[in-house]
DNA sequence: AATGAATGAGCCTTCATTCAT
DNA sequence: GATGAATGAAGGCTCATTCAT
């Protein structure tokens, strides 16, 4: 039984390792002999199960929003639920997903990625991944502000926020040495109540009701 | 003088092309070819002028430091100046960096791309580039929030006001697929106007003194 | 009985689907993977039923003699129609297995392959091919000379009859260029007549017995 | 001196070299190391000098096509003498050509290729190297029978007597086990003139004034 | 001081083949 | 009897580097 793979198996392998190592060095420096290295095959079976290096990159993201979807924990939550409590709990989960060590975070990883070398994977993960989570903030953000979920405004605050999320998943080489050299599970605690109070604040200011009446004027009169 | 370069002149070309090459693809997918194309050299002078690719891209991050200690405008502010107007100042200053097309620019795009793929210049970078702005900013956050620059809570914020504005440009890629196609004048002062307004709620709600009396009360009993 | 295949039939579609591919791209180029698509098996029914890829070559030679000696309608002729008559059936035989899209004119296209690319199949071809075939124009033209079959005169105007009719086919991508982008059946027709009245001609200049009176003499009285 | 090579000398064997492979072996089958073995070269010079194997293939067409416009036997003829003669003097030259062993007669076997296995190199030859010795041709076959070089039956012609001379280098493989194991001098000379009587007679034939006179009328009534 | 020429290592991919089932 | 899975070898090509000049 050991030793015996199966064509599952491999695979399985394969994806597992391309994971990473695709999520550890981007797509153009992720090369055959280390994901097979790590799967324990030989180079020329990603080529016999994937074809190619994009379809199996392809593939890799298409198996992590597979899991994504399967324990979203992200859209998750429960709509009659006060909205402060709904965006505590989407940033809460936006954080887990991004620091925790768990399979699907390499996906974001990957995303992270794509963001300086793009790909034609990037459709599909701003397509399937990063469009339901915006909406689902967006959502949140409009119970919040009383203004439509497609509003302008209310988009530009559902940016922000996400800018929050990933920037300290990703300027986390920096993050290290300047405040938190781990995020262990205190310090995740800490940033996400840090990064609700903040945003709920900056939600408030930019799209709330009041927003409109005082904000602006306040902005013009001081700058 | 015409036609006889010299070492300086070369070894200058060298240098802006490399910034450019290396901010745009990052330290691996640049390659000699398309430097010493856009230099108008051969391959070899690379070698011979810094040895290495290694340590051409040191010295590339060494001349961008120089560049942007030389005509600094994020810490050069008037320290008189109401703390509103200078986080104002901060922010747009940021942006129009990140954002714009000017060629000191260039160095923070390079700074994402070590997020990305951390590389043995990160350490300079963070020390030469990131702190100093870090500490202005967290310098303006405590005028305006009453704490001290090195409270663990200002800290925080600053880090939350580099996040809003690294991911703007950093997540381009999928922000132009989402809202904004291009970002233009008009639409980068709307993303400035945006973000102070946000950040500058969130700074008072987290830090702010008032926030210690109400805040995280308030968040205690709802959550 | 159906879907289970059975030995000798995957083996013949295997054989008909190489003769294909062999014909078409020479015996390097032919590749398993094509000629298993196209026979719709597993690359490993070539090694199991043939061997080797040479094996599987010669194995096509080898049917494609035996459906060539099967229904040979290029030695099929009246022996005792007038010579002219069964010269322009050969002609008009050659012609339409060389161009023509039947399964049998493979082998020959194979043949033509041979000549650029020699292969341990050629002598089998040549023996069991062309002898017999070009033996049987040997003694059309020694009807219609005169001469012996075993003339040496004889087998130069075979040579040159073959060479008109093999040149036709083989440097289609250059005729097609040139003249006849396509060979359809009136292009055909009309090329059948051209080349027979042609090498009537030169049979009967070169081999014909008043040609050994006149021609030659001449020849060296001129040039 | 020995052993300094230089750019040009390094390139020219590489030309040299890759001519001989890809005319024995063919475009797809060549390979690099053999190239490279013979021309005493780094594979990766290739790269360096041609870029591409199909830029290689098609400087290596360039230099054969150069070479043979530079001693160009078969174009260059006494405009003024009687056709027969320079009918003879063409096919002598094309033979010569064909069978002979000096290096542009490696360009003839490269066509021979084209034809089994054509490239984007066929077109480049046709135009420069077929062309303009099929339309020297044409012209001869023209004065021959008082056609017009244009005129479809002298096309036709033309083609024939190619077919002839190619035929005979191409097919020997075969034609050396059946009649003339070696062609040297001898043969060479006898192969020459049996052509041209076989193919003079054939252009009288086909498309000489009294062709149009006899020769389809007394086809239609035999056959 | 600087470069043109050349190279070795490594990349992705394809191919014919083998092995266990 | 036949195949799906896997592989070793080789191919073309790119890259950073070196060497002689």
């Amino acid at each position: 039984m050991a030793g015996d793979a199966g064509f599952a198996e491999t695979r399985g392998r394969l994806l597992s390792a391309a994971l990473e190592v695709f999520a550890e060095r981007g797509y153009r420096a992720a090369t055959f002999k280390e994901i097979c290295g790590r799967a324990g095959t030989n180079p020329a079976a990603i080529n016999y199960h994937f074809r190619d290096k994009l379809h199996l990159y392809l593939a890799v993201i298409e198996q992590g929003l597979a899991e994504l979807q399967r324990r979203s924990d992200i859209l998750d939550d429960d709509p009659t639920a006060p909205p402060r409590q709904r965006l505590r709990h989407f940033i809460g989960a936006v954080f887990r997903r991004l620091i925790g060590q768990e399979s699907p975070s390499a996906l974001l990883r990957l995303m992270a990625c794509e963001m300086v070398e793009p790909t034609a994977g990037l459709d599909v993960i701003i397509q399937r991944a990063f469009l339901p989570a915006f909406e689902h903030l967006c959502g949140i953000i409009a119970d919040l502000s009383g203004r439509r979920p497609d509003d302008p405004i209310t988009k530009d605050c559902a940016l922000s926020v996400f800018g929050q999320c990933v920037f300290f998943h990703h300027a986390r080489p920096i993050i290290s040495k300047i405040k938190y050299p781990k995020y262990d599970l205190p310090v995740l605690e800490h940033l996400i109540e840090h990064t609700f109070r903040f945003v709920e604040a900056g939600i408030r200011a930019v799209a709330g009701q009041e927003a409109v009446r005082f904000g602006t004027a306040q902005i013009e009169c001081t700058s």
